[in-house]
DNA sequence: CGGGTTTGACCAGCGC
DNA sequence: GCGCTGGTCAAACCCG
């Protein structure tokens, strides 16, 4: 796994990622996670699977069989709650922010939920613009943030904030289809499900 | 007509 | 205080 570091971010590359969505499309994936807002580190990283219900499922999933190709992707969580943030700076941040890159022909993955696009900006250092998403579920306020890369626009680069309080839309859908497939097979897909 | 998109304006945070 | 930047709002517009 190459590892590389922006201001703002921390790179966990993994080229042999395979998006089970984008069958049809180049695609490998390289996840990353941002770093300590405070510290300008990521000191404060907890590597770990994911495993809570508000996750995406855990990409070791993608590179197991279906990849062939050995390295797992392992998603890095942002742990905040043993890291003396501030009661206020935890009571505004949503929960969870979880950020990946994905080599993509397409700018919006369909993750199963329903997102209603409430911005568009063009950010520094990026001639490329930024969209912003909020979830379009009532009483859900999960946003995020979907952008070119900047130093390679066959990249797109997608930061979600905040967990759904609810199922995706397609959930049953997926669980049909679990069903009625490989189910083995079907676990080497991944579906980003928070 | 309802829901989603576009886009300029506005606001807050931060560094100088 | 001022300017820059990122994030959000909301009115206008589009589309099925």
């Amino acid at each position: 796994m190459n590892i590389s570091q922006s201001p703002n971010f921390t790179y966990f590359s993994d080229e042999s990622f395979i998006n089970p969505f984008m069958d049809n499309n180049d695609f490998s994936n390289l996840m990353f996670f941002d770093v300590d807002e405070e510290g300008g580190n990521n000191n404060g990283f907890v590597e770990e699977e994911i495993s809570s219900p508000t996750s995406i499922v855990s990409s070791e999933t993608f590179t197991g069989e279906s990849g062939g190709s050995g390295s797992a992707t392992t998603l890095f969580k942002k742990e905040s709650t043993n890291r003396g943030i501030k009661e206020s700076d935890q009571t505004k941040d949503t929960g969870h922010r979880v950020a990946f890159r994905t080599r993509s022909k397409i700018d919006v993955m369909d993750d199963g939920f329903k997102w209603r696009k409430y911005g568009k900006k063009s950010v520094k250092n990026n001639i490329n613009k930024r969209n912003y998403y909020k979830c379009s579920s009532e009483g859900c306020s999960v946003k995020k943030r979907v952008e070119r890369d900047g130093e390679d626009a066959a990249y797109v680069i997608t930061t979600y904030d905040g967990v759904h309080n609810h199922e995706s839309p397609s959930h049953v859908y997926y669980n049909d289809m679990v069903l009625s497939y490989d189910h083995d097979n079907w676990n080497q897909h991944s579906l980003l499900h928070c």
